[in-house]
RNA sequence: GCCCCUGUGGUGGAAUUGGUAGACGCGCUCGACUCAAAAUCGAGUACCGCAAGGUGUGUCGGUUCGAGUCCGACCGGGGGCACCA
């Protein structure tokens, strides 16, 4: 008897996986697919738990899938493009491709030592020109397609990052990097046509059924379709140059119309650009705006402002009643046509604005039971239903139908049309760094645009690039822009921009089908892998980068490049680690490697075993490098195994919820580790005859019910209650089993067992495999199978209730009649008890599950 | 403000469709082994009660023979969106 060693098991596992290409995979049409893939990793350096959760969640599936006779296809690459790279060059005067290749080499390595089933031949990073170079392919063929263009758009702008910044990089106003106060800029900027598909990204939501209701939600609201009306209005006097036709807005209450009371525009809306040429005091007005914060702490309490331009506009429905044509911040211009009419009286907005700068309110909407005559709001707009009144021909509709009305007379008019607006915004790609995707264009003064021809690409990026000044290298390189123009042959630029590296992983689940083919896609190989079967990762990426790769799978659809247009057919969003936080005396955090946690009087306290101070515990909190209670998944693997931490995290929480991340939990499974190996390391090496035949079918049955639960929990991505069951068939093993210690009953429960924990504990499985005597893999094996007959029960506690309430319990036989039931139950003594002296009105009997006698 | 999720012992969580609430893990208590400790193994562990019995899934109400599960209102926790017309 030897303890299980995993420091010598697992890698002696791993070597035996890798002589045996074991994850080795090959398209086959003759059998059923499966691809299973987790969120790639950007290589930051090391791995952390939150890694081994997630891949141990996708190696389970990977594996029990294999086992079920699928061709399973489990790839790994990098998501190697990106910031923290130029940040760390830097810091360290180096260049970001060394600091990128360094980490993934490491990390490659722990993902390895976590005994993934992985086929690593198809491993590629997304900043090998290899990748990105097909990436450029496709780039120009969407932008023959139209999908891809270039326009002028207000940025976000670090005047000394000299960088443009994501919305959610402008902290109070001011850069998260320099500090510096961010700009309002005007830059022409590369766009992939998102909008274009928003209808369809919407419509097949619907088709996802193994999406989570949550994610689908969260997309749906983010494209935001509403349905409306654009009308114009026309101006009362003469119209300003180029605006003949009247003012366009958009409304999604063109029932509302009779109780418009203005118009307004946003800023930077060519009306009001127009109106500010003849009005200082208006331009003024609008260089203010454009100065203020854009952090949603100074949107959320900015005040209403407004400015009269002295336009007026006639309203369409009543003759001779003219309304303001006002400038307002509240307007949004990149919604709808930058520009509404405000109707007070029914939304909150059009209120505030109207009370402030004394516009009138006119009531249109009465709710039910409110009084025609009297009906006022004040401080609060009314949006609720109610019929329309006030409202001329619209008198008396409720407010659907009078939105269609409005609609019909609009239309009719010639003044609009009924129109549907999305919140969805195309997708600005530009980026001005260095370590992305470069742009395959040249600009050239005489012929424009002209991309990169195929026969150029991929464009590669230079590696003799500075990162001691702000601003985009590429930019500042002496050589690397200026280029021949490829179709004139003079003197032109090439783009310096990169592409965002949302790009880059919005096809990578495509090109893992065959990642050397000289295309970007190898069609074949892409019909037969995609969709993916079951993708796994973080709830964070629940909007842009699903939406992104739906986005770019349909357009590659659209291109001819691919079958499908949804990426992923099953996804799982799994929850965060957490761990409990620790701080010392002067509220600095301490690290959980440091401390020991005792329960003292029925208080858990914490030391710190460096200095043995006393710690404050506070809350469980998603692990961070900020709090410092993470725990480095080597130093877990050391101490306990791979196996062990995969397990552990598997089995404490449901996987779509956080786990809590501790010594104690992860011991436990360590326990168990052991626990399974000593059933197979104490199994004679011959059979012997069986001492207890009854016992022996106990042992079967219950071997046989654990297999038919722990492929159900599989399945149903219910692992922590699968893991429960397989220690229930461990704990069985080992306390019933006395005299059937060496029997085939004990061998058959074991050889069970072995492939039922192969999923989770890999190495410990194929030792166990070994120790059975047998010659292969159980990796290679198929799944158990269990006998129905085996796992169901002959007998079963049946609950006997009076009224609801139980009041005892029967032994039940299977086959038992409801009549012999009943009469068990009415011979029972508790039953009897609580019959006594009443009479029975009714008896409800559920098969296998209840009697429930009533009373009266 | 709008939308979504969630609330079960000391604790993480079980309970496929309404049918024995608390599986399994952690912690704790007691015991075995040990000079002792750790490790390991065994027993116990929702609450009240000596017991019979009673009470219990955030609160209040409803549907039902029967509710953790379904419906309504409220309270707490978490997440998403947000001057989107």
């Amino acid at each position: 008897m030897a303890r299980y060693n995993p420091k010598e098991a697992e890698p002696r596992q791993l070597a035996r996986w890798a002589a045996a290409n074991t994850f080795l995979t090959k398209a086959d049409p003759q059998k059923p697919k499966y691809y299973v893939l987790e969120m790639f990793p950007y290589p930051s350096g090391r791995i952390h738990m939150g890694h081994v959760r997630n891949y141990a969640m996708g190696d389970l599936v990977a594996r029990f899938k294999r086992a079920r006779g699928f061709n399973v296809l489990h790839p790994m690459g990098w998501d190697a493009f990106g910031m923290p790279a130029e940040n760390a060059a830097m810091e360290r005067k180096i260049h970001p491709k060394g600091w990128t290749y360094d980490n993934i080499k490491n990390m490659r390595g722990e993902l390895q030592r976590l005994g993934l089933s992985i086929d690593w031949t198809r491993e590629f990073a997304t900043c090998d020109p290899a990748y990105y170079g097909q990436q450029q392919k496709w780039f120009l063929n969407l932008l023959k397609h139209d999908l891809v263009y270039r326009r002028e758009s207000q940025v976000n702008w670090d005047p000394v990052d000299m960088t443009v910044l994501a919305n959610e990089q402008v902290i109070d106003g001011r850069g998260w990097r320099s500090g510096a106060v961010v700009e309002k800029k005007k830059l022409t900027q590369w766009f992939m046509r998102i909008t274009r598909f928003a209808d369809d990204l919407l419509e097949g939501l619907s088709t996802l059924e193994r999406w989570p209701d949550k994610v689908r939600t969260m997309q749906a609201n983010w494209i935001g379709k509403s349905r409306g009306l654009k009308m114009r209005w026309r101006f009362d006097g003469a119209a300003p140059e180029g605006f003949a036709d009247g003012v366009e807005v958009y409304t999604t209450r063109p029932d509302t119309l009779y109780g418009a009371s203005f118009i307004a525009l946003a800023a930077d809306h060519p009306l009001a650009h127009a109106a500010a040429e003849q009005n200082p005091a208006l331009a003024d007005f609008i260089a203010s705006l454009n100065r203020g914060g854009v952090s949603q702490a100074d949107i959320d309490t900015a005040e209403k402002q407004g400015f009269d331009t002295g336009l007026r506009v006639a309203h369409p429905f009543i003759d001779g009643q003219t309304l303001p044509v006002w400038v307002a911040n509240f307007v949004l211009m990149d919604y709808g046509t930058g520009a509404i009419f405000g109707c007070p009286a029914h939304d909150q907005r059009d209120l505030d604005f109207a009370r402030k700068y004394d516009l009138p309110v006119r009531e249109v909407v009465l709710p039910q039971g409110a009084d025609a005559d009297s009906f006022t709001v004040g401080k609060d707009a009314y949006t609720g239903p109610g019929r329309i009144f006030r409202s001329g021909f619209l008198d008396g509709l409720e407010i659907e139908a009078a939105k269609d009305a409005a609609i019909d007379r609009i239309e009719s008019m010639g003044l609009g049309e009924g129109a549907t607006v999305f919140r969805l915004r195309d997708w600005g790609v530009s980026r001005q760094r260095d370590w992305g995707c470069p742009i395959p264009v040249i600009h050239c003064e005489t012929c424009g645009v002209v991309p990169v021809p195929d026969d150029q690409l991929p464009v590669t990026l230079p590696e003799d690039v500075t990162f001691d000044v702000p601003g985009n290298p590429l930019e500042r390189h002496p050589t690397w822009k200026h280029v021949k123009c490829p179709h004139c042959g003079k003197d032109a630029r090439r783009e310096t921009d990169t592409l965002d590296t949302f790009v880059d992983s919005s096809w990578y689940f495509a090109r893992f089908t065959d990642p050397t083919a000289t295309e970007p896609i190898n069609k074949q190989a892409a019909d037969y892998w995609l969709p993916v079967d079951q993708y796994i990762g973080g709830i964070e990426h629940a909007v842009l980068h699903l939406l992104y790769a739906r986005f770019i799978t349909r357009a590659l659809n659209h291109c001819g490049y691919l079958d499908v247009k949804e990426p992923f057919a099953g996804l799982f969003t799994q929850g965060m680690l957490t761990h409990e936080t620790y701080k010392d005396a002067k509220g600095q955090w301490v690290e959980p490697g440091d401390i020991e946690v005792e329960t003292v009087d029925g208080q858990r306290v914490a030391r710190r075993l460096s200095t043995g101070e006393t710690l404050s515990i506070g809350d469980v909190e998603k692990m961070s490098k900020s709090k410092k209670n993470t725990v480095a998944p080597e130093d877990i693997f050391d101490t306990y195994g791979v196996d062990s931490a995969r397990l552990f995290v598997l089995s404490d929480s449901p996987p779509e919820r956080d786990v809590q991340w501790s010594t104690s939990g992860v011991e436990g499974s360590w326990r168990f580790t052991h626990r399974v190996w000593d059933l197979f390391d104490s199994l004679p090496e011959a059979d012997v005859p069986c001492a207890n035949e009854a016992v022996a079918l106990d042992l079967r049955k219950a071997a046989h019910k654990a297999v038919k639960a722990v492929t159900e929990g599989f399945e149903g991505f219910r692992f922590n209650a699968a893991i429960a069951k397989l220690y229930e068939l461990v704990t069985t093993i080992r306390t019933n089993d006395i005299s059937v210690v060496g029997s085939q009953a004990r061998r058959d429960a074991l050889e069970l067992l072995a492939g039922l924990i192969a999923p989770v504990t890999p190495h410990l499985a194929e030792e166990c495999w070994t120790r059975l005597g047998k010659d292969g893999l159980v990796a290679e094996a198929p799944w158990p199978h269990f006998d129905p007959a085996l796992a169901q029960d002959d007998a079963y506690i049946m609950p006997v209730q009076v009224n609801g309430k139980r009041r005892g319990e029967l032994l039940i036989r299977v086959g038992a009649t409801e009549d012999e039931i009943r009469d068990a139950a009415l011979a029972d003594e508790a039953v009897k008890r609580h019959l006594d002296g009443v009479s029975i009105r009714k008896i409800v009997f559920v098969p296998n599950r209840i009697l429930n006698f009533v009373v009266g």
